[in-house]
RNA sequence: GGCGACGUACCCAAGUGGUAAGGGAGAGGUCUGCAAAACCUUUAUGCACCGGUUCGAAUCCGGUCGUCGCCUCCA
């Protein structure tokens, strides 16, 4: 089975061929930096995250391009508004260079966290101004745009395409016109492709129509094709994004290069709050620092993956709480599996658990569309057999072990990369607080010999106040972290 | 008003024609000094509702109800 996504351009699912065998380009939008990062740009990057981790996975080389938006994007409607970071800026007093250097810190702490690769070009807004401005200019000379007192305005007239990613015509937005008409604009669907500055607006730069800031749209188309070339593979984004923002960047790009743009448009669904998109404006948002202090990256990197990345996901504690229990339900198998690895003997049978079958399972669901809620439940379905194993008490081969703990470690870790290695692992005897515990555990285990019980659950119980948790096996006593 | 989705057990969530994955929670059991972890059993004759097509429908078609997204920055 070859890999199918589900392409928005054509609403179906296709087979996936890169432009170039054995080479993927590959575009997400990234975060507008104006505040932290909540649990709806965790859905968003680690879908693409694994997306790109399943492509390599696959043998393909992957340029991975996601920009950071400092510039550009208004709080309003398209023309009346301010902008967002300057808004911000205004509000805490300080330069709108200084907020979006703070939160695109504060969104990389967050992303690496979770285990979300970094892409390979990173590109600013704010740094690619020449580039923006030079797609404006070849959309003028094409007579596709024109300029009105100092802004410059895409002619959708001259699009005929326009509509096709988002499957809207040009009337039908006519009709629903919500916005302000702009007295400037030809046509209410126009959109701006560069803005005039008035007097006052810190972000500016000079540009052929006086000084002025980029319109809402054409960073990306700016950014993309300048690392990844004028037509690419891969564009992903928010489904909030389809429209307008995706339809304008394919115009705006085909329109100036006169070539196909994107070849698979992916978009990834939301996070919902009983049913309702987590938002800013609704204030239903919990953010990933809360996130994670309450849970931890992992497992909401893992609650994340249990969905489909087209699919809503409809966030609450007690969902969250429960993805959190399943990933360590994984997390213990993989400790006990650790120990047995280093109790193995060299010889033996192995448990019997048939990896390539699996295999054919976990890839089958990553080739349908990415399917991680079924990948996820292989992971399981080994956990499930491995745990049956030991529970026979029987001794298998340290090859054997290894051979799953290699499984794991490609399909969770570099796969989907879900981290179980560390989770609740115990320190390594050599350090000072795994010294600490195998005294105590010593101690203990004399005083259970003499069946001092009282003593002994003061012990496990104290311990387990200070996050420490202790597990009485046959083989003898084993600690974990516990929250 | 226009465009587009969705409605699967107590919760989260796969499944798009062949007889309901997985995780959590709950109940019972095994093991254990007791726990914890793990294992076993169990929990939707049923997939919003009503029709239709079909040998066969959660899946396809039509209708009804409900929820949501986009149309304004938004992952």
């Amino acid at each position: 089975m070859a890999l199918q996504v589900y392409n928005t351009l054509h609403r179906r699912k296709e087979l996936f061929t890169p432009q170039h065998e054995g080479f993927v380009g590959m575009y997400v939008c990234g975060p507008t930096v104006y505040s932290h990062s909540h649990l709806g740009h965790a859905k968003s990057y680690v879908s693409f995250d694994v997306i790109v981790r399943y492509l390599r996975s696959l043998g393909y080389r992957v340029l991975y391009v996601q920009n950071i938006t400092d510039v550009g994007h208004l709080t309003d409607d398209a023309d009346q508004g301010e902008d967002k970071l300057a808004r911000q800026a205004g509000i805490e007093r300080i330069h709108p260079m200084q907020l979006a250097e703070t939160y695109t810190r504060s969104y990389f702490e967050d992303m690496d966290a979770m285990n979300v690769l970094r892409a390979d070009i990173v590109p600013r807004a704010s740094g690619h101004i020449t580039e923006q401005i030079a797609i404006v200019q070849a959309l003028i000379g094409k007579g596709m745009a024109y300029e009105r007192n100092g802004s410059v305005y895409f002619d959708v007239g001259t699009f005929p395409a326009y509509g096709k990613l988002s499957g809207r015509t040009v009337e039908d937005l006519n009709a629903g016109a919500r916005v302000e008409i702009n007295e400037e604009k030809k046509h209410p669907a126009d959109f701006a492709l560069w803005k005039k500055a008035e007097a006052g607006h810190i972000m500016r730069w000079p540009s052929p129509w006086g000084e002025g800031f980029p319109g809402w749209h054409i960073e990306c188309s700016a950014m993309s094709m300048k690392y990844l070339g004028e037509g690419f593979d891969i564009h992903g984004g928010g489904l909030e994004n389809q429209f307008p923002h995706h339809e304008c960047e394919i115009a705006q790009s085909e329109g100036a290069t006169g070539k196909p743009f994107v070849r698979y448009w992916l978009h990834n669904n939301m996070v919902t709050v009983n049913g309702k998109k987590m938002g800013k404006s609704l204030g239903n948002f919990i953010t990933l620092k809360d996130a994670f202090a309450r849970w931890g990256p992992q497992v909401v990197r893992f609650f994340v993956l249990q969905s489909h990345y087209r699919s809503t996901l409809d966030f609450s504690d007690a969902a969250v709480e429960g993805a959190g229990a399943g990933y360590e339900k994984l997390a213990n198998t993989l400790r006990n599996l650790r120990e047995k690895i280093a109790a193995a003997a060299a010889g033996g049978e192995g448990p019997g658990i048939d990896l390539d079958r699996r295999t054919a399972e976990f890839r089958g669901a990553m080739d349908d569309d990415f399917n991680t809620p079924q990948a996820i439940a292989v992971l399981f379905d080994v956990a499930r057999e491995l745990n049956q194993a030991f529970a026979s008490e029987k001794n298998y081969s340290r090859s054997s072990l290894e051979a799953i703990d290699g499984w794991y470690a490609l399909h969770a870790g570099s796969m989907l990369g879900i981290t179980l290695e560390n989770a609740g692992a115990g320190e390594s005897p050599g350090t000072f607080i795994g010294s600490l515990v195998a005294l105590l555990i010593a101690v203990r285990s004399d005083v259970r010999a003499q069946k001092l019980w009282a003593l002994s659950d003061r012990i496990r119980d104290g311990l387990a106040r200070i996050g420490i948790g202790l597990e009485d096996k046959k083989t003898g006593t084993t600690w974990k972290r516990v929250s």
